[in-house]
DNA sequence: CCATGAACCTGGTCGC
DNA sequence: TGCGACCAGGTTCATG
């Protein structure tokens, strides 16, 4: 599971190799892998304008249409020259000479798009975590618009694009919120630590490329290095580092869901 | 409007 | 060693 800070470490890494390049092909080794547009649509001589990102999208500009790459839990993107595909291969991008952008997915979860631009993901997605336009006023006011389960509401992309279970439970966890708060009874003041702290955990991880996972590995094996900062996500049953009380486990929004019932408050009314 | 659970897939881990 | 149960970074859909 790519979140917002490892979908831009794959965007960075794949950019430089794209940019310049022309597309011939797209092969769907995986016939699902193509959510909104067959194989066909796509034949011709595309040149890659820009690489870039977009909630947890991967956005190729063509000169005629966008391909946007959604890895879901397990996909990667890189490109290989003239290799064989890996096993799990999703869908292999053809590009003149001899190279191929390669899709893998092991849960095959993951599907690639084709607009004709960013309209449509727009639409279905809340603002970007690092932009200027989410501030700490914008989030308090929408914040208070919804009556919703706090780790819920910041899961959901289309009120903030980018979070995923583990950066949500770490901004949470920072700002000594409990996950089980209702959105429109945190105050103040603990919202505007969750914006700063959301902001400056993503930025971090982007620094350092990401979380490493089990199964999420890019670069040709280098990996990123945020895992080593993590404070709560995963530490069930150490102790906290702010107060030793021992982290527990639990489930909301049907995610794992890691909390220090000590140092997180829960605000439900 | 909101919450919950299932579905989509494969593979790793844990307990017996 | 084997087997079943359960878990996983995401999203969408149906249901209450």
């Amino acid at each position: 599971m790519p979140e917002l800070p490892e979908v831009q470490t794959v965007t960075d890494h794949v950019k430089p190799e794209l940019v310049g390049e022309h597309i011939l092909s797209i092969e769907p080794v995986w016939k699902k892998v193509l959510d909104n547009f067959n194989a066909e649509e796509a034949k011709g001589k595309h040149k890659v304008l820009n690489v870039s990102r977009r909630a947890k999208f991967i956005i190729i500009e063509l000169e005629n249409f966008i391909l946007a790459v959604h890895l879901r839990m397990t996909g990667k993107l890189y490109v290989l020259s003239n290799e064989s595909p890996p096993k799990h291969t999703s869908a292999i991008i053809h590009l003149e000479g001899k190279k191929n952008l390669i899709f893998e997915d092991t849960r095959k979860f993951g599907r690639i798009y084709k607009y004709d631009d960013l309209t449509e993901i727009n639409k279905r997605h809340g603002p970007e975590p690092l932009e200027d336009d989410f501030t700490s006023d914008w989030l308090l006011e929408n914040l208070k618009k919804k009556k919703r389960n706090i780790k819920a509401l910041l899961l959901d992309q289309s009120f903030l694009s980018g979070l995923g279970n583990i950066y949500v439970d770490e901004s949470l966890w920072a700002s000594n919120i409990h996950p089980n708060s209702i959105s429109c009874f945190i105050p103040k003041q603990k919202v505007i630590q969750l914006h700063n702290n959301i902001r400056i955990i993503l930025s971090e991880s982007i620094k350092q490329l990401g979380t490493t996972f089990i199964n999420f590995t890019f670069l040709n094996g280098q990996s990123g290095n945020y895992s080593n900062e993590l404070k709560i996500f995963g530490k069930q049953g150490k102790p906290c580092e702010k107060c030793s009380n021992k982290i527990k486990k639990i489930k909301i929004a049907g995610r794992g869901t890691h909390v220090c019932n000590k140092c997180q408050k829960k605000f439900k009314s």
